[in-house]
DNA sequence: CCCGATATGTTATAATATATCAACCCATGA
DNA sequence: TCATGGGTTGATATATTATAACATATCGGG
């Protein structure tokens, strides 16, 4: 599992090491990966790609894992809350994390053509320098930006 | 006008001057600036804080410029594609660009104890050179910060 | 005058998210 | 044993945010 999302990868490795990863938090913390959680996790890490609630909740439903809005958003708040997927605010899309288990300011960087979207992490600490010269102090951030992937960038010139 | 939001400053000569700036570049860039984006406008500068459509909505209904929402979110696209407001999409609200006419990438300092909003720059170009180096081409961002302002701050230590 | 571009009016609906309350499970300990 | 309480789930209803679709209006140039 790599960090970037626009180059091609062990996909099958990389949702094995991530569910390992968090199951390995869960117990350490005595957090409960209930059946419904741990599928929309699976859900998410299988795509591979953001996903909107109620597109998650229709695969869930097909798999009688619970048919109603609050199942799916309580699968995403508790894995969001620990940080295994992350809400891409431009899109109200959900993504799972990339570096499960580490603290860290994810970049997110949406291709506006594929609709891919991949996690990287911010490059430096200027947000909170910045915000710390104006007495603000960060909690949580949200950096995202929309563009063109190298793929797509490619076909537009040609 | 100046650049930050956790300050006092001349509120009546904040809105004026913006103002001015839209209309002067509205009527360079032949681009018309209706009643009802008029009044949309002035409601947030005048509000001077993040505003939901629908509360902004309430505001048009209550004068007669229309009730429904796409009167509201016509006009805010239009404001918004202009760069003379901004979406929080942390907050799915709106507000009015403190630097109309300049292009910028804005950053958000949201206080989640009193719920201002102060907008502020990117200190660097910091993302667009990470996004560079993934062959990833920027076409706009949305930078959030979640936290406590200065103000808030104290509240909360004493 | 007609046309095309831009903007508005109007109705309906889509898409996203939360509130509320009852029921259940299960570990803990009186 | 069995009350208790926290965390979780089931189920219904509703709130909030945003757009689709199509008709109408306005205005300038050809
Ligand atoms: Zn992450
Ligand atoms: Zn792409
Ligand atoms: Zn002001
Ligand atoms: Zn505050």
């Amino acid at each position: 599992m790599h960090d970037i999302g626009f180059a091609k990868h062990d996909h099958t490795a990389c949702v094995s090491s991530a569910m390992d990863t968090v199951e390995s938090y869960c117990s350490e913390n005595k957090v409960q990966l209930t059946p419904a959680r741990r599928r929309v996790l699976e859900i998410l890490l299988e795509h591979h790609k953001a996903m909107g609630a109620y597109d998650i909740l229709a695969l869930l439903s097909a798999e009688g894992l619970g048919s109603q809005p609050p199942v799916v958003y309580r699968a995403l708040d508790f894995l969001t809350k620990h940080g295994f997927v992350h809400k891409i605010e431009k899109l109200n899309a959900y993504l799972a994390c990339m570096h499960p288990g580490r603290s860290h300011s994810p970049f997110f960087l949406i291709c506006r053509a594929c609709e891919t979207v991949a996690e990287t992490k911010m490059p430096s600490d200027d947000l909170l320098t910045a915000a710390s010269a104006l007495g603000f102090q960060i909690e949580s951030t949200v950096i995202e930006a929309v563009g063109l992937c190298p793929g797509c960038l490619n076909e537009a010139k040609a």
